[in-house]
RNA sequence: GCGGGCGUGGCGGAAUUGGCAGACGCGCUGGUUUUAGGUACCAGUUCUAAGGAGUGUGGGUUCGAGUCCCUCCGCCCGCACCA
């Protein structure tokens, strides 16, 4: 494809300028209106690929518009450069994970200055700066000061792929590892939490407010879980004296508990199982403790396994509601760690229960009446309770309220909400992360490590292996130390955060990096807080998002962040992953597309339109044989623009006339309708109306009549400041050639609609006759229901199609439509 | 199973509050320029012979439905023993 100027030369020059101008460096004091836009910073790869083109394409678009909108615009930019992946590849060829992370994060950084994004770098931060980390540990500590960080023994999850335990929230739901897919072993192991459960309901309620996508919005609410019911206790029959506590969302339901469970892990099972029973109950305890996840809940998928899975405990508890004694049973389809890890088990209204009875041949009474032509075994939805005694007749709503006050008087009930989330568990095993920073002392305990002596930074040699043991707690000089505050021998922490908790404060440090002795000045962060713009992927929608919430809401709290919002990212925009052959395109299935391919032809002008016009933004994009030749159509309109702009075979007329009026008109139409698609994340139509703008005025000025020098020249320019964010490289340079001297295009100012000429004079109006196009009249827009009524039916087609007959009635909107009903 | 989203030409996708379906681009067809190919430029391109039909299926509301309501079918995403 032959270009009408040096792509490459062109965009060298241009991204040269810009790495010294200053113009996207921001001071805090900076007097114009503020706008923070974020991009999620990129674990550092190696040379971007096309998701990060199409997210960094996405994030450059929002900091270029705002700036012409006169806004201040904080675009930062960093690395996330702790993590797995570098320390693997460090073990693998025998070099140091910061060698081999400092390599990649040039790479990566080049890589989106070639695209042309523009950064404030002097606020650049990255994970593994010691300066990051100081402030790193300082918040670990200060959390573990107001007991929002803790140490404790818990199952955890272990991934023998990574040689380390992992988060509730890295392990899949069947029990794989988010990163290495490896089967998660569940461990008890004593490890550092923070107390983020302590936030449930408010990162839950907050929420709502957000301008975020739903489905995000939804997957947090999901993941919090909140559920309200009653606890109570279920007398045992041995001894009335005492109880199993039980959790559930369905007091109304009591009348149909026919037996009770209890989790492998429950504290009483010992107490509960009779000794006829005890063989049975240790088995199934063994093999319940040691399955993995996925072996747990693989069986749930049909009944087979639910005999296996469940033990008769060989004692009894009273149902509150009937005074029966129903039997207790150990399954493990109930959890030691949620509620209070026994159930009453309700098999006429919940499956669960519904199928452990059937295996087991325990009596199924049903409490709500269902609908007639209920089919299934449990039914949940709602009616009249039946076999219930005080609560016959009732609905669900009204039986629960009056069940939960039975409880209350009869079986220490109480109401009360659980939380499926968990506290997040932040240490790893691992070396290539940000060290805890306590001490442990034989005298003292633990210990922080006094604010002077931070950050505590990892020596170089040290071994690293996958035995899963942590690579400090071998490395002696740096294990053994001295108790700060007895100064007799103590142990260091071997262990590392994990990754996310960099990621949970940087925006933070991006406001403000400037103070010195302090993580960021909080007046000079409030004065960017909340970002208002965050873009990043789907996948850390659950991750990354909730533990960065909860940081900040815990920063407010203890003091660290005074007078800053509660919420971090006002708004969020995910953008769509691309796609080959159906699978996402990544560097780990080898099927990538690098950008590089297209940065000598089309230019990183050319792919970022295309990433730009392919689709709505938060659309996946899928590869195809047809792509390449939509990136060549992207170029193509960039030519042709450029040559337009040079004024390549057109001609002129001096005076003004009809057609500049209305190439003027379709000018303002393309302002309104770009600017809309920019405010609305609808690039694509964006792209659209200039490349039909560009159709219209090169039609226009290359026709035999011309262009008037005036029309054309507010055309050109004002397109150009349209394209300028989108494609900012060849923008700047035909500004530059067309008006030598002056100001670059990316500080003008962003055009605005002259509403007068985005005013129709005149529009078609269509007449229907019984819905059905008959007639297109040109009416003015300001035509009233009557007007438009008799224009419409003297129109001679419609005079010609009635014949004398009376229309049965007329509906005019106008200045649309006017349609006959006969 | 539960929750969220989506079905429009050969393809990617456009369509304020219900009001000309298919903007824009790709591809394809024809033409101009060119020794030729490519580039560039111009024209055409939902289906149908006409009349008409047409936004996954079937129904409903309405003068009028891609858009609103219900049914079914299909696809994508998230969660999945959380009591």
């Amino acid at each position: 494809m032959a270009r009408p100027f040096d792509v490459k030369a062109v965009e060298a020059k241009w991204q040269d300028r810009w790495a010294n101008d200053g113009t996207y460096e921001v001071d805090n004091d900076d007097p114009r209106e503020r706008f923070f836009a974020l991009c999620m910073y990129p674990y550092p790869s190696g040379a971007a690929h096309q998701g990060h083109v199409r997210n960094y394409t996405f994030g450059d678009l929002v900091v270029r518009y705002q700036t012409m909108r006169g806004k201040a615009v904080l675009s930062p930019i960093g690395f996330d450069s702790f993590g797995l992946p570098a320390e693997n590849a460090a073990i693998k060829a025998g070099s140091h994970p910061r060698s081999f992370t400092e390599a990649r994060m040039k790479e990566l950084g080049s890589s989106l200055r070639r695209l042309g994004a523009v950064y404030d770098l002097r606020r650049e931060v990255f994970s593994h700066d010691p300066e990051y980390m100081k402030w790193s540990q300082t918040i670990f500590l200060a959390f573990w000061k107001a007991g929002l960080a803790y140490r404790a023994e818990a199952p955890v999850n272990w991934c023998p792929g990574c040689a380390t335990v992992l988060a509730n929230e890295q392990v899949h739901a069947d029990g794989t590892c988010d990163r290495s897919g490896d089967l998660v072993e569940r461990r008890n192991l004593e490890q550092w939490f923070f107390r983020i459960t302590d936030y449930a309901e408010e990162l839950l309620h907050d929420v709502d407010p957000l301008e975020w996508p739903e489905r995000v919005k939804t997957m947090q609410r999901n993941w919090i879980g909140r559920s309200e019911g009653v606890e109570f206790e279920l007398a045992l029959a041995h001894d009335p004296a005492a109880g199993l506590r039980v959790f559930t969302t369905r007091p109304d339901t009591g009348f149909g508990v026919t037996y009770a469970v209890i989790a492998p892990e429950h504290p009483m099972l010992g107490e509960l199982t009779t000794d006829e029973e005890r063989e049975n109950v240790s088995e199934l305890v063994a093999r319940a403790t040691s399955a993995s996840e996925l072996e747990r809940t693989a069986s749930s998928d049909d009944g087979a396994g639910l005999e296996k899975r469940g033990a008769f405990t060989g004692s009894f508890v009273v149902n509150p509601f009937t005074n029966a004694r129903v039997p207790v049973y150990v399954a493990d389809y109930v959890l030691g760690t949620y509620g209070t890890g026994a159930i009453m088990a309700v098999p006429g209204e919940d499956e669960r229960d519904f199928a452990f009875a059937t295996v087991h041949g325990l009596p199924v009474v049903r409490t709500t009446q269902p609908p007639a032509d209920f089919e299934g075994g449990a039914y949940s939805g709602d009616g009249a309770h039946i076999n219930s005694g005080f609560l016959d007749g009732l609905d669900v709503p009204a039986a629960k309220a009056k069940a939960a006050e039975f409880l209350a008087e009869h079986a220490k009930g109480v109401t009360k909400v659980n939380y499926r989330l968990r506290d997040w568990l932040v240490s790893r095993q691992r070396f290539w992360g940000c060290p805890i920073p306590i001490v442990y002392c034989d005298t003292h305990g633990m210990v922080a490590v006094p604010e002077d002596q931070l950050p505590v930074v990892a020596p170089d040699d040290v071994t690293m292996d996958q035995s899963g043991q942590s690579p400090l707690a071998t490395h002696e000089e740096f294990r053994n130390t001295t108790c700060p505050v007895c100064g007799e021998p103590a142990r260091r922490e071997a262990d590392t955060m994990d990754t996310f908790t960099d990621s949970s404060w940087y925006y933070l440090r991006f406001a403000d990096p400037f103070t010195p002795g302090q993580a960021f000045d909080p007046v000079e962060a409030a004065k960017w807080m909340p970002v208002d713009q965050y873009i990043g992927g789907i996948e850390h929608a659950i991750l990354h998002l909730l533990y960065a919430r909860f940081y900040l809401k815990a920063l407010v709290d203890i003091g660290m962040a005074p007078g800053l919002p509660r919420e971090p990212f006002k708004r969020l925009f995910t953008q769509g992953m691309i796609r080959i052959d159906g699978t996402k395109m990544s560097k780990s299935k080898g099927n990538q597309i690098a950008p590089e391919n297209y940065y000598e032809t089309v230019g990183a002008d050319g792919l970022r339109l295309f990433h730009l016009f392919a689709g709505p933004p938060a659309d996946d994009v899928d590869w195809t044989d047809q792509t390449d030749e939509i990136i060549d159509g992207c170029a193509r309109f960039i030519d042709r623009f450029y040559r337009l702009g040079q004024c390549e075979g057109v001609r002129f007329h001096d005076t003004f006339d009809d057609s500049d009026l209305a190439v003027r008109q379709a000018l303002h139409r393309t302002i309104a309708k770009v600017t809309d698609g920019f405010e609305r994340w609808g690039y694509n139509t964006s792209v659209a109306a200039l490349m039909e703008l560009l159709n219209t005025v090169s039609r226009w000025a290359r026709s035999e009549e011309g262009a008037h020098r005036g029309t054309l020249d507010e055309a050109v320019d004002t397109m150009l400041k349209m394209l300028a964010p989108m494609a900012p490289h060849v923008t700047a340079e035909l500004w530059d050639v067309r008006h030598p001297g002056e100001p670059s295009v990316h500080i003008q100012t962003w055009p605005v609609a002259d509403p007068e000429l985005v005013k129709q004079e005149s529009v078609t109006m269509i007449v229907q006759m019984n819905g059905k196009v008959r007639a297109r009249l040109e009416v003015d827009p300001d035509i009233d229901e009557e007007q438009a009524q008799s224009l419409a039916l003297s129109d001679p087609a419609v005079v010609e199609a009635l014949s004398g007959a009376a229309p049965t009635r007329v509906v005019a909107r106008p200045p649309r439509l006017v349609n006959i009903i006969l």
